[in-house]
RNA sequence: GGUCCCAUCGUCUAGUGGACUAGGACGUCGGCCUCUCACGCCGAAAACACGAGUUCGAACCUCGUUGGGACCA
């Protein structure tokens, strides 16, 4: 049975990057019908926050990760973490190590100074006799010769040399274990079989394998995924702007957009492009994942949003609107008016923030003018336009489409100049923009009173 | 600095020794459609990092160089 797991600390929110190793983790064990694992490495007392495992767990439902098993958190398996310890240390597989910090710091110091590896010298290691009343570390017995190697899934055989490697600390002089220590007996203990994360642990996967032999424990798959790169091709970080996932769906996204994406970065089968939750985990071979970082596009992103925003049905995009109207502080006057705007800019906006931006002048009759627009459409030479327009409007005995069309044209006729022209100043008294919806659809979605409101008030605003 | 990893259009990638005149997608540019902006449709430019070797034949295998990244310090 293939069980993997998404181990991420709480220090910080759920990450583009996180993200993705989660998803890959995910698929992978649903592909084979396997079991997900959600464990939170909140072991570092100081920086790891609630408010960032609340974080992550959001993130995660959002994209629609769901895990079989946890969460379950680091910080309540203390207990086993220094029993393991312990048994190293009853097997001579670790020991007691009295070095104090000031020592370490100096050797060290040294080491640069001399121009060694900077690594412990295993002062402690063959300590004839113990010292019962110094507080101590417990360190791994590394060999001190020999190799590590594994059968990486993505990138193939890895080999360590031993003597790279030193005895690190398992478990501090205040009884916290370390990163490394707790990784190994936690995902021998949860059964993972498969270990997908991020390639910047390869350099831990070495003695990771050792401490899983000297715990008896069978030694893991592990496949090491290539981080995400910002567009200066370093580890994507804040400098790059938004990296928190649950910014992405603050700024309009999807998140079969972002699933999607994360998925096919990275990762291709042929020449597809599209895939739904469910054609992801049928399709997804993680012996195809690529070895090289990849450069996180956030154009590609929006054209996959736009997608989605134009393949989704009408209510649920209308929904979603509705909040961010709400939060760009437009009152909603009428729901109705949603659907039919959704209709109109589905195809036009890229994300549900700028479907907000553009629907906003539906909803307030004050229009407020783009500079630009007023001054080359609400013009002396515009307004007989706008007046003919109105008077016509008003007077219209069938307000369909049609007879808004004949009205148009009559107009074009009428003042010898071009439909573009005609149309312009209208949607400018309309909408404040010189892009908008189709004209008819504008008026239409308004209403006849709003309508006339609006063009009063642009005849008005020309002085 | 040490260790490890990586290298196909600007970006994501297809490619697993002959099907490669190197394919697709985003982006860019041009055109069509058109009341504007989009959408859609059509088209174009755009890449095998470099050098050796193996082979009848190399984007693909080997070695080196260069460049980039990650981790540790």
């Amino acid at each position: 049975m293939v069980k993997t797991r998404f181990a991420p600390s709480p220090t910080g929110h759920l990450h583009i990057g996180g993200a993705r190793t989660a998803l890959f983790n995910y698929l992978f064990s649903k592909h084979n019908n396997g079991i997900f694992v959600l464990r939170i490495e909140d072991t570092d007392l100081e920086r790891s926050k609630d408010e960032y495992t609340q974080d992550i767990l959001e993130g995660l439902k959002w994209l629609g990760i769901f895990w079989d098993e946890g969460p379950f958190f680091q910080r309540e398996r203390m207990d086993l973490y220094r029993a393991h310890a312990i048994r190293l240390l009853e097997n001579g597989l670790a020991y007691r190590c009295y070095c104090t910090p000031e020592e370490l710091e100096e050797k060290r110091k040294a080491a640069i100074k001399e121009g060694k590896k900077v690594a412990y010298d295993r002062t402690c290691r063959d300590l004839k006799e113990q010292k019962p009343k110094k507080p101590y570390a417990i360190r791994f017995k590394t060999p001190k010769s020999g190799q590590v190697t594994f059968n990486d899934i993505i990138r193939g055989q890895i080999t360590f040399n031993c003597e790279e490697l030193d005895d690190l600390i398992i478990l501090r002089s205040d009884g916290t274990p370390t990163y490394n220590f707790t990784v190994v007996v936690d995902d021998a203990l949860m059964g993972i079989t498969h270990i997908i994360r991020g390639d910047d642990h390869i350099n831990n996967t070495p003695r990771q394998i050792l401490i899983y032999e000297a715990l008896g424990y069978k030694v893991p798959e592990f496949a090491h995924v290539p981080l995400i790169h910002g567009k200066d091709k370093t580890r994507l970080s804040k400098r790059h702007g938004a990296t928190s996932l649950l910014e992405y769906r603050n700024e309009g996204f999807l998140p079969e957009a972002l699933l999607n994406y994360l998925a096919r970065l990275g990762w291709a089968y042929g020449d597809q492009e599209i895939f739904s939750k469910e054609e992801l985990i049928e399709k997804f071979d993680i012996n195809h994942v690529g070895k090289s970082p990849a450069i996180f596009d956030m154009d590609k992103l929006k054209w996959l949003n736009s997608h989605y925003i134009k393949t989704s049905q009408d209510s649920r995009i209308a929904d979603l609107l509705e909040a961010f109207l709400l939060k760009a502080g437009v009152k909603i006057d009428n729901r109705e008016k949603l659907i039919p705007i959704v209709k109109n800019l589905k195809d036009r906006a890229k994300t549900l923030k700028e479907m907000a931006q553009m629907a906003e002048f539906f909803f307030n009759d004050d229009v407020h003018y783009e500079e630009k627009a007023k001054e080359k459409y609400l013009t002396y030479e515009t307004k007989k336009i706008l007046e003919d327009f109105l008077d016509g409007f008003v007077s219209l005995k069938e307000n369909d489409e049609a007879g808004q069309k004949l009205l148009i044209e009559n107009i074009v006729k009428e003042t010898g100049k071009k439909t573009v022209d005609v149309v312009q100043p209208i949607r400018v008294a309309l909408s404040g923009k010189t892009a908008s919806p189709g004209i008819f659809e504008v008026i239409n979605i308004l209403g006849k009173k709003s309508v006339e409101k609006r063009i009063k008030k642009a005849i008005e605003s020309i002085c």
